[in-house]
DNA sequence: CGCATGGCGCTCGTATACAATCAACAAGTC
DNA sequence: GACTTGTTGATTGTATACGAGCGCCATGCG
């Protein structure tokens, strides 16, 4: 609807690089390297390249000159870093949503926290899309273009942060959470809205990435 | 100090484009043309390609696939969604700054801070980049990474925004604003200090940017 | 035995060349 | 005369080729 699918190798690449880090196969401070990247999508170097900026300038992967690029690294300061800025951003997304959104963007919304519970039931694979498009509707219900553009560079992060933890703490109480965040902003309650917001994202901020990390990289030095 | 002069031609094309934005040489909506920008910069398209990326993923470039690049387009409202986010960026950084920021990180504060009010004395060019310093340095003394690249990037974008008005109304009064700012923060008050960052911020939104735009193309259009 | 130094390979950075796509204009047809 | 359609030019997208910088290991010297 918004924007077609993806066409050119480069929006394709870099969609398929972070679906790869969300998934787990490259693991935070993993190098990237282009040719490897290039080979196995059975494309040229240029589109990844330019992939990998577009990466870089969202904070995903860090590039030093004549040194490769890596996934970006993982601490848990970092963690809790981006976990801050996702907050204020979101938090600013619903303020502006109970100030002046058109009932359809909040139609919209409500669309998408129905997904993700279908996501749920459905297939326990999608549901963590389902979620990003939840977050993203709520900031997309505003109108400003710019905060989308951001949030979606935190949200890209975001995605590499979770791929180290494999299973959300139920995630049908998430379903509840992001119902009552819609319900708040239907009765334009501001306060409320704000604390169930702080009260969803809270679980960020109380996981041990570094533990989790290091679990992987003993999982993948077994194997 | 954070980070060493960008030495690949990427970095320096990406500064270059967007420090030709912000002197008015390309105007929001303006295409960006691969090979004219290369040929101008002697270099290669390549290095041009990937720093537009940069830019298109940073919001400041927005690229039509076979269609080409453009500035982005500057509307009112996005001015306004632009200065929102850019707010509440800010928000957060001076929040954060209170609460646990280190004494060193103040220091520098304050020290970009005189480097504002010097740069009013002394050459009344560079006191957008002292200004742009200030900011920087606002997001950077939390010690969030994520916090700073965020903020870059709608920097960015608030650099093209800037390039439309050619004065700043009286930018003493500015460097008033910068120290009040940091006195609130040493003072720990949060709530004086938002107020101040948004009285400071205040301008933005009272700016009629697309009329800018409009003298801006007639002037260009005379030429 | 330790350390400096030179070669060597890997990877990135940049340049050039070719293919794909779109927009605009011209010619033809109804 | 208006619409369609082929053609041309410009620009982007992609591929390939070459040069540059860095890390590593071996060799030689102290």
């Amino acid at each position: 609807m918004l924007s077609m699918k993806p066409r050119t190798l480069v929006d394709q690449s870099a969609d398929l690089i972070i679906d790869a880090a969300a998934d787990g196969v490259f693991l935070p401070g993993d190098r990237l390297v282009e040719a490897d990247i290039a080979r196995q999508l059975g494309i040229s170097r240029v589109p990844v390249r330019e992939a990998l900026r577009l990466l870089e300038s969202q904070g995903v992967v860090i590039s030093v000159p004549y040194r490769g690029m890596r996934l970006m690294p993982v601490t848990n300061s970092v963690a809790i870093g981006i976990s801050r800025v996702r907050a204020a951003l979101e938090a600013m997304a619903i303020r502006d949503c109970i100030t002046h959104a058109t009932d359809a963007a909040l139609t919209e919304i409500r669309a998408t926290a129905a997904s993700f519970r279908n996501a749920l039931v459905e297939s326990d694979e999608g549901y963590r899309r389902a979620d990003w498009a939840f977050h993203r509707a709520l900031c997309a219900a505003t109108g400003n273009a710019t905060l989308v553009t951001a949030w979606t560079a935190i949200a890209r992060q975001v995605s590499v942060l979770w791929s180290l933890v494999d299973e959300q703490s139920c995630p049908a109480l998430l379903a509840d959470q992001h119902d009552a965040i819609v319900d708040a902003i239907d009765a334009r309650d501001t306060a409320l809205a704000m604390g169930r917001l702080e009260y969803h994202l809270r679980a960020a901020t109380m996981i041990d990435f570094e533990q989790a990390l290091k679990q992987r990289l003993a999982l993948r030095g077994a194997a």
